[in-house]
DNA sequence: CGGCGCATGTAACTTGTTACATGATTCC
DNA sequence: GGAATCATGTAACAAGTTACATGCGCCG
């Protein structure tokens, strides 16, 4: 099972047409950042390394002068890879909520401290769904020009699901907080 | 801020106790495992870092000879570390879902993949539902000898709201994929 | 003509995983 | 005595981030 992800991000985004690596990072930003990520760093050596395997071309300019936006298309090896990989299973996704380490550990502070990081991890959160809603909206507004818009309706979905639930947890870990904090005063 | 954060995982659970780097690695994979993961390759040389900037101690045997346990405890410094650490903004945890990504580019493969994918993935998290509410029961169920058996109970809240949305979505996601399946086959 | 956003790229670094080596203890 | 688990440790590798260098083109 391979560990190298960004090639597949890669391989998928221009399986809908071609794309620079500034789009492809652009792109990954904008409507994948609440559950991908990738660096500069890792999208453009990744797309020469596809490249030196006839996974994608580019109209790279044979001509040596001027810099110009390098356009990267899939190639049929390239699209069987995609499609290869969409039926592999998956890694267990690893994360790391720092704000549940430090509630495990809260008996080492006070519960100001936790009360705040708790408030700050669900305005983060909030401010997050506000940006998912809006694009779904956009996207439910906006003619099904695309095929597939209702399965990026599902991703979207998954986004509003998982900060809803962290945001309910910190409405009641607040409570939870609050009726220490007066126990604790009395 | 600080990056590194498996420093603070081990000073955090050793505020409860000594303890040595295979127990902290045990305690970790059991009770930790649906928000943070550790390797050995990380803990111990993090241990001796640890000890060489006296926020823990040993009990390293002088005597050459024999192999044994190394217990670790906190020192006032480490509990220190530990307090400001707990104050500190986190890091915006960074996830990567591949479940989403295949999601994304469901075009590429047939609708049946897509299903076993997104079974697939509501299996694993029914089964670490079922692991969390066992573990809460648990805790529940015992008497609370530790002041910190609460503030546990609030973490493993967190993983069973954000598993049950997981679970929610991947039943709605489900439904639209066989009535897709209808309409292709009508 | 200065600054900004677009655009490509890389080197150095940090972080994290895996595989392996070593040896003790426990239990059958 | 052999297998499993406990236990410590490290080297090689893989993955990912950051900072920087370079330069184009547009707008005010």
């Amino acid at each position: 099972m391979s560990k190298n992800k960004t090639r597949f991000v890669i391989l998928g985004l221009l399986s809908e047409g071609e794309l620079t690596g500034y789009d492809i990072k652009k792109i990954i930003d904008n409507r994948f950042s609440f559950f991908w990520s990738e660096s500069f760093g890792q999208i453009y050596p990744e797309l020469k390394k596809l490249e030196s395997q006839n996974l994608i071309t580019s109209n790279k300019p044979k001509q040596k002068s001027r810099r110009e936006r390098i356009f990267y298309s899939i190639t049929s090896d390239g699209l069987k890879a995609l499609q290869n990989w969409m039926k592999e299973p998956n890694e267990k996704e690893s994360m790391r909520f720092e704000i549940l380490l430090k509630m495990y550990f809260a008996q080492n502070t006070s519960k100001e401290v936790i009360k705040s990081q708790v408030e700050e991890f669900m305005n983060i959160h909030k401010q997050q769904l506000i940006i998912l809603n809006m694009f779904q909206k956009e996207l439910s507004d906006k003619a099904n020009f695309h095929e597939n818009h209702d399965d990026i309706l599902r991703v979207v979905d998954f986004g509003q699901k998982v900060y809803e639930a962290y945001i309910n947890w910190c409405r009641e870990t607040m409570i939870y907080l609050e009726r220490r904090s007066e126990n604790e005063t009395k």
